[in-house]
RNA sequence: GCCUUUGUAGCUCAGUCGGUAGAGCAGGGGACUGAAAAUCCCCGUGUCGGUGGUUCGAUUCCGCCCGAAGGCA
């Protein structure tokens, strides 16, 4: 089989939309397993906070990049690519369809857009020097420092950034490359296969709030609380102590709010990241979009999207 | 029934010694290339409870009415 000929499904969306139940109905329909595009979902542990579904929703369909990593460590879209594509390929050797399911936006399009990495990986040691830089220098101080090597990043980067700007520093010191040659050779090569995306909004937004602040109340009634005590209960890394569920959770924990004060802070936070995810895949051109609130069977209505593509 | 406090943005409240008002939260828009569920940027006209009066001019002062909270009976 060329790679021409290899064809897969991306279900992308913000935050309680749906994603997950059409992503597994579509693998009953067309044969095929989930590569999950979600940052946070690779933890074991974090069940409840991530919505994984249960063995008993899945029907027996394989996740792939699922419920594999401890949350001690870290994780990045470099590695997710390179995962993606091995399980993209794994699936095709097995005459599958892969179908790409997430609301990870940097990962969905960092696939799709087939980015290139470096080999280089990230350097802690020098991103925590940066750091202290940053809070003891400023913003300012920093993005003078870039614009010697790349006035490109300086410019569009704003001072109150850190991340950016300290990532913009790192890539240039471990490489010698700066950011924005980066950029420019990270799309040499286009996406070797072909897809059909279809996203899940809300034609009222409103409707989507709702489904996100019901699925907070049925996380705390299914365990949400124990499971943040377990999570800190040992060593946290990085990427994992970024999960919303937890940390919202955190100041109740620990006494000083109350669980309807935390329970509204989760929410709007969910609400937050739902609208944040929104904004980044409108930007996406490829993306078929559902209107759940206005389509009596969404998984009718993406397969009518996906065998119009196929034809 | 009387007294006191109070009524300003969807919510919580500032404020205007009289020249039609602004914060936080909520909400909306946007950016995004190795922490991305992260990080960052932009967006505030609302019969200032109603109605009369004083005034060149009232959300602001005064009267009355309505609503809320508390107190005294």
């Amino acid at each position: 089989m060329n790679n021409e000929e290899k064809k897969m499904i991306a279900v992308v969306g913000p935050t309680a939309s749906g994603k997950t139940a059409l992503s597994i109905c579509l693998a009953k329909h067309f044969d095929g397993e989930i590569i999950s595009a979600d940052s946070m979902q690779i933890y074991k542990g974090m069940t409840v906070a991530t919505a994984k579904p249960t063995a008993q929703e899945m029907c027996g369909i394989r996740h792939h990049i699922m419920d594999f990593l401890d949350s001690r460590e870290s994780f990045s879209v470099s590695e997710f690519v390179d995962m993606a594509f091995c399980a993209a390929e794994d699936i095709f050797s097995r005459g599958k369809l892969p179908i790409l399911c997430g609301g990870t936006g940097l990962y969905v399009r960092s696939f799709l857009e087939n980015i290139k990495f470096t080999n280089e990986k990230t350097d802690p040691a020098l991103r925590e020097e940066l750091q202290k830089r940053y809070i003891n220098e400023g913003g300012e101080a920093l993005i003078e420092e870039l614009r010697g090597f790349d006035p490109e990043t300086a410019d569009r980067l704003l001072p109150s950034n850190s991340k950016r700007i300290i990532r913009a520093i790192e890539i240039y010191r471990l490489t010698g490359i700066t950011m924005s040659e980066f950029i420019k050779s990270s799309k040499q090569t286009p996406f070797p296969y072909s897809f059909t995306a279809i996203g899940i909004t809300y034609a009222d937004r409103q409707k989507l709030y709702d489904r996100i602040n019901r699925r907070v109340d049925i996380m705390l009634e299914n365990g949400l609380i124990e499971e943040a005590k377990e999570f800190y209960s040992s060593d946290i890394g990085m990427t994992a102590s970024a999960a919303i569920g937890y940390k919202e959770l955190k100041p109740y924990l620990d006494g000083a709010i109350s669980l309807d004060e935390a329970a509204e802070n989760l929410k709007a936070a969910t609400r937050h990241y739902a609208k944040r995810q929104l904004t980044w895949f409108r930007k996406d051109s490829y993306i078929n979009w559902i209107e759940a609130d206005r389509t009596d069977n969404v998984a009718e209505e993406a397969i009518k999207i996906i065998d119009r593509k196929d034809v």
